[in-house]
DNA sequence: CGTCAGATTGAGCAGCTTCAACGTATGTGG
DNA sequence: CCACATACGTTGAAGCTGCTCAATCTGACG
C-alpha cells in the first residue's frame, strides 16, 4: 500500500525522492483505536502526532455541560493532530468516529524532518492551514446556510475528500455515522438532523441507509450547498 | 516602538537577538486602508503577507447571495494572512473594520527567514495553528451557545487578546464595531444582535457606547459564555 | 424473546428572522 | 444656519426554524 501521507501531500505539489523516504520511515508505531474512543484528549500534551490510516475519527470541542461541537470529519491520510507539534497544548479532542488505525510519530522526528526538508515543513504548514479553511467554510456554513444546505455542504465535502483518497464509488461511499453524531458535526439536535435528512432525501438529493450515503443529485447538492471546493486547497503546484 | 510581531511571538517562545534581527527587517513598506476596505480579496493569490500594525481587521468568507461570515476578528501584530504563503489561494477575504495600517512582507521574504531559521518557521506555523483553535472555539460557540453566551465569549477573547498587546483599559477596551458587523461574526440577524446586547447590558454585564465597550462583570461574563482561554495558547515555552 | 442503540414522529415552545417603522447623531450642500 | 441625506441603533409584530420532551418503531444481537 502507499503512504497515505506521500500521496496527500503530491496532491498538492511534487515531492522529492529523499522525501518520500523520509515519509515513508517515520511511523514509530500503529495503534487501533475502537469506535468512540479518544485518540488524543482535550487538555493534554501529545509528545506524538497520529497519522489516520484507516476509519474515520473527528476533532471535538467539549463544553464544561458536557455538549460538544465538532469540528472536523478526518479521512485516512490525514495527519489529524499535526497541529500539536507546535500548539503543545491540546484544545479540543480527536475521536475515533469508527474504529481507527493510526501510525504514530513522535514529535521528535517531525522536528528532525522539517529541519532536514524546509518544503516537507512547509507542507506539514500547509496541512495546518487547510484545516484552518475547512473550520472557516464550516462556520460560515453554521452561521449563514440553513440547516439543509449546510448538510448538503458537508456532504459535498466528504464526498470530494473521499473520491481524493479513492474511497467513493461512483456517488456512493461510507457514512456510517449516527444522527446523533451529526448533531454534534452541524449544531443541531438529533432530532431536527432527522428531519433535515427527510427533506434532503425527500428532494431526492441523497439516500442514505445502512451506514452508506449515495449523492443522487450532484448538481443539485452543489447548488442547494452554494459549494465551491476551493477552501479545500485540491491544487497541485510549488509550495 | 517595539515590532509588534516580535512582542506576539515572544509571547509564545524566547527568540535569539539573529532572529529579533530578521524579523525587524521583513517590512516591504507600510500601507493604509480604510475602514471597509478589502486587504485580501477572497480567491486572490497574495505574493506577500500583512501584519496589522494598527486597527482592526476580520476575515470574511463571502457566500454567492450576498451573505457573509466573519471567521476572525484581528487586532494590531496579528499576521492576517501569514498562511497565504503555503496556501496561495485565499479562501476568503481579509477587510479592514476600521482603517487599517498595515506592513507588507513579500511570500520570498517569508521564505527566507523560514530557510535561515527554521524556529520561526515553527512560530509562523504556530500562528497558523492558533488561528485554527480560534475558529475551533468560534464554531463551538456558534454550534453549541446561545447567542448572549457566544456574545459573552466573543468578548471575553476580545478583551484578553487586547491586554495582551496592551491595548485595554482596566476592562474598557476600543470596540468600534456595527451591530451588522457583529451579526455577521455572531452568525445573527442585526436586529438580534440588538436585542442580545441589551440583554447583556441589563444583566450589568457590559457597557457599550460610542465604540468603547466596558465590562462591568468579568466573572459573571466567564460563567455565562462557559470561557477558557486555553485556546488561545497564551503559554511561552519551546517550539 | 428481551434488550438496546438508533431512527422516527408528534406536540408545544423558545429563539431568531424578516419586514417595517422610527429615533438619533453626524455630515453635507446650499 | 437650515434642509436633507445617511448610517446606525432601537422597537414591534408576525412567522419560521429548530429545540425539548416524550413516545414509538426498527433491526441487530445475545
Amino acid at each position: 500500500m502507499t503512504n497515505p501521507l506521500i500521496a496527500k501531500f503530491e496532491r498538492w505539489d511534487d515531492l522529492a525522492p529523499e522525501e518520500q523516504e523520509a515519509l515513508n520511515a517515520i511511523t514509530v508505531r500503529n495503534r487501533t483505536y475502537e469506535a468512540g474512543a479518544d485518540i488524543v484528549p482535550q487538555g493534554s500534551r501529545p509528545t506524538t502526532c497520529c497519522l489516520l490510516l484507516e476509519g474515520y475519527a473527528a476533532r471535538a470541542t467539549y463544553l464544561t455541560n458536557g455538549d460538544r461541537q465538532i469540528g472536523a470529519v478526518h479521512v485516512p491520510g490525514d495527519f489529524v493532530d499535526i497541529h500539536s507539534f507546535v500548539l503543545k497544548l491540546m484544545d479540543h479532542s480527536v475521536v475515533a468516529v469508527t474504529r481507527c488505525e493510526v501510525a504514530i510519530v513522535p514529535h521528535a522526528t517531525i522536528r528532525e524532518l522539517c529541519d532536514r526538508f524546509p518544503h516537507l515543513a512547509r507542507l506539514f504548514w500547509l496541512n495546518t492551514a487547510v484545516d484552518g479553511a475547512v473550520h472557516r467554510e464550516w462556520l460560515a456554513a453554521m452561521g449563514r446556510r440553513t440547516a439543509e444546505a449546510h448538510f448538503a455542504h458537508l456532504l459535498c465535502e466528504m464526498y470530494l475528500r473521499l473520491k481524493d483518497i479513492g474511497r467513493v464509488n461512483g456517488l456512493t461511499f461510507p457514512f456510517p455515522f449516527t444522527q446523533v453524531l451529526m448533531g454534534d458535526v452541524l449544531g443541531l439536535s438529533a432530532v431536527h438532523v432527522n428531519r433535515t435528512v427527510q427533506k434532503l432525501r425527500g428532494n431526492g438529493l441523497i439516500a442514505w441507509e445502512g451506514g452508506t450515503l449515495e449523492i443522487l443529485d450532484w448538481d443539485a447538492l452543489v447548488e442547494l450547498a452554494d459549494f465551491d471546493d476551493t477552501y479545500l486547497n485540491r491544487i497541485r503546484e510549488p509550495r
